[in-house]
DNA sequence: CGGCACATTGAACGAAGGTTCAATATACGG
DNA sequence: CCGTATATTGAACCTTCGTTCAATGTGCCG
């Protein structure tokens, strides 16, 4: 039922590639690697995205911390886990900061890296299921759904969306169903996980 | 009208405590110096606590880490700025997912330890405006109010309580008052932010 | 064209929440 | 002992929400 848990390696040294490959397809993963930043983003497109990143900070052409960057400003939420061989700290804080899961140093003890993988993907497959809830949404109901979880009463979402009180509550239940929760609390707790910002009050 | 905003400096070396001491005095903060995580400790029963704590991780007796530990367990949520002579990634990490705001390097450069700071008092000039409201409900009301978040409803509230509906509602009225609040929705973040687990469902 | 998903609305009812007025009770400090 | 803060409850009333039944309209796909 559940799909395969697939990991993504990103670093541009071959060896430390396929030792990495190794030990984690041994641990029962599927394991794709890329030698650069770049070569990833180039087959993001189409391709189903790893469920967990871990990737190299120092590489030639993008760095681990800018291709970090660039996955958050499109959006992609992808749990990230870095190596590094050199340690740098501001940059060990700046990734975490970034909401990187774990730094680690290399050489990476297998013990380490196993449970900031095991950290990535309980984070990816609670998310996954509240994801995937949410994706059942129609648009409307999406365009409800941000002004319930600002606090908005049925009355002003209707004026704000130019429709009829009654249509709002449809929506509502439909949203209340589809998500299966019962409060307005629990829609508030699993927006901000998602991270789904809710309408402006206006 | 806004309280003098108060620094905590923790380091063992008194020399470096008197330099960061000078640093931040002519910045126009309030500082006060401890030697060792224990001294701190055993000010802080009395004496109001400082807002931001910049601390070294690397002390005998106690370590930072150790002190961040401490205080988490006692509930104390101080904003804390580490900073490391010797580069600890796993430390850095560590203190990170405990949730540092920073964690610099010595030397430190003057202006990476001022916007430590800025975010920091920043972080504590929201909460201190949350608090200040929350501390205003009465016992009652926050056992009524972390039911509230949990999205529990009134009826289930006041059979938990062993109390009339009546009296639920009297009492969430005040809540939504006291907190400057309109909505459940507007409750929930704000006991997120300030870290108020909601009430068990059962 | 005939379904299908989606969006919309009205009517009507019951459940839940919010407000106000009034009253009682307890505990604590001056 | 008296005033204050706190906690409690009832009654009445209105608003808001949740639900159900019924109906209309649009756009898309096979």
């Amino acid at each position: 039922m559940t799909p395969p848990n697939r990991l993504g390696i990103v670093d541009d040294d071959a060896g430390m590639n396929k030792a990495l490959r190794r030990l984690l397809e041994t641990a029962g993963y599927e394991v794709r690697c890329w030698l650069s930043a770049l070569e990833f983003l180039a087959d993001l497109a189409g391709q189903p995205a790893p469920d967990c990143l871990i990737v190299d900070v120092d590489m030639p052409g993008m760095t681990g911390l800018e291709l970090q960057q660039t996955l958050a400003a499109d959006g992609r939420t992808i749990p990230m886990v870095f190596l590094s061989g050199v340690g740098d700290i501001p940059m060990t804080v700046k990734a975490m900061k970034a909401g990187a899961v774990s730094f680690l140093t290399k050489p990476v003890m297998d013990d380490d890296l196993f449970a900031a993988v095991r950290a990535a993907l309980e984070l990816v497959s609670w998310r996954r299921s509240a994801r995937a809830k949410f994706e059942m949404l129609t648009p409307r109901e999406r365009e409800v759904f941000v002004h319930v979880i600002a606090g908005s009463l049925n009355k002003q979402i209707a004026c704000k969306l130019a429709i009829s009180e009654q249509t709002v509550k449809v929506h509502r239940m439909r949203i209340m169903a589809k998500l299966d929760e019962h409060s307005v609390a629990g829609l508030v707790r699993t927006a901000d996980r998602l991270g789904i910002p809710p309408a402006a009050q206006s």
